[in-house]
DNA sequence: GAGTGGTCTAGACCACCAC
DNA sequence: TGGTGGTCTAGACCACTCA
């Protein structure tokens, strides 16, 4: 029974499953298995958290259920990533009408240091005034610019993100911001609005002024429940549409 | 080992569990079990397809996970249902901007009994002409319009509907669906879209002309993936948002 | 063939609820 | 007190991957 009990002082008045949990995101957390890596097998885990494969099975579930796990029978369970093609884009949810996303162009129009006003420091639990980074972009689908998004993110944690760093990279966002700043979003709120295209929004998305937008702004979280990215995108839903399952 | 084998001629070259998931909808959805009842204890069912009780719990927690059942220790499993206090307006996103939703005024503005034109017979998987519901209502917050709901359904599947029927019933749509039709949603799909406002809509909601609306488009199905409700409502988000949680 | 996750079983005990 | 779902275990075997 080599490492049990209740170290860290965790509350834990919970199933066993779920306290072999809360040290799988607690090593998550802290970097021992990276964004792409595996992480060791059921039974390895088992031995290592004295209790039987079963319940760390039960564990690995509900993480994997969560998306914070991918599992791959024969290979191995493995640290969820952005990074990867089929998971690219897995927080955007805009559809063109007629067929399949080709992929996405992105167009990178700004990225500079800034002091976060009031309303940004709250929703990213900082201060106001705290040192800031307020990127802005555009994607295309065939061509036509679709969404504009202003991005904003802690000072603190993204410390080297440049212009030239942004336009190095291939791919979205979120996988740079993991290989590079190891930060891992792994759940986002969104809230939803019908807004009015104002003159610059209109010159950059190629619509009239007042013509109707998607307000979309997304809150993102790494583990702990920790917001690191705010987000407000601008969707023009004239030839695509914002899809939602609900269950 | 009552009942198993390969009855109905199911595919299946799936795990048991799944195999017993398929045994259990087919029931939901032969009404063996209606909305808010509960169903045979895992024992009793663990007998009944004579397999383990750990199987049929297997089956009943992904049952679980998509909602179509409910599980309540110490009382047993129970058939999910709009009708609940608790479970209403499962597939309504909008939240208020300030504090929590006091509970949503409803005013029936229309039920007619309709043919079905192309595009709505298309979603419905209903012929072009079909008898069709059409239902037009409001939605009201603290006394304001905030929605605006056009609602089709298969005329089918949905006979006694008719205005008086729909203002006697109190709570949402979709308990009386479940209580005098047995038509159960158990998942929907929405397509998000930001419009103008128009004349008729801008005078129904109070709006300006022009204004600013979310498109929430709702196609929602019950058992077997038959589609069932077409919905098209439009939103006011000045005052509210649509929410959305991704991970 | 060795190692991984996936399935299935059987049994023990716990937590909650109703009578 | 008895019945329900919830947890935990131990062991057997299957399906998939890779060297």
């Amino acid at each position: 029974m080599p490492e049990r009990g209740d170290g860290a002082g965790a509350p834990s008045f919970s199933p066993l499953y779920r306290q072999i949990k809360g040290l799988i995101i607690t090593r998550l957390q802290a970097g021992e298995w990276k964004a792409g890596e595996s992480i060791p097998s059921e039974m390895e885990l088992a031995q290592r958290f004295g209790v039987s494969q079963g319940t760390v099975r039960k564990a690995v579930d509900e993480l994997a259920a969560e998306n914070l796990l991918v599992r791959r029978q024969g290979k191995g369970t493995f640290v969820a990533t952005h990074a990867e093609q089929q998971q690219q884009y897995r927080f955007l949810r805009l559809m063109p009408d007629e067929g399949q996303e080709a992929g996405l162009g992105r167009q990178l129009l700004d990225c500079r240091r800034q002091r976060a006003p009031a309303w940004i420091a709250k929703a990213l639990q900082m201060r106001s005034g705290d040192a800031m980074v307020e990127v802005r972009r555009l994607l295309h689908s065939k061509g036509r610019p679709v969404v504009l998004d202003d991005i904003w993110l802690p000072g603190q944690l993204f410390k080297g993100l440049t212009t030239e760093r942004l336009n190095q990279h291939r791919g979205p966002f979120y996988g740079l911001f993991e290989t590079e700043f190891g930060v891992q979003m792994i759940r986002a709120q969104e809230k939803i609005r019908a807004v009015l295209a104002d003159a610059e929004t209109a010159a950059l998305l190629q619509v009239e002024i007042g013509a109707p937008l998607l307000s979309v702004e997304r809150l993102s979280f790494t583990y702990g429940d920790k917001p690191v990215e705010l987000r407000r995108g601008l969707y023009n839903t004239s030839t695509h549409f914002y899809r939602n399952d609900l269950n």
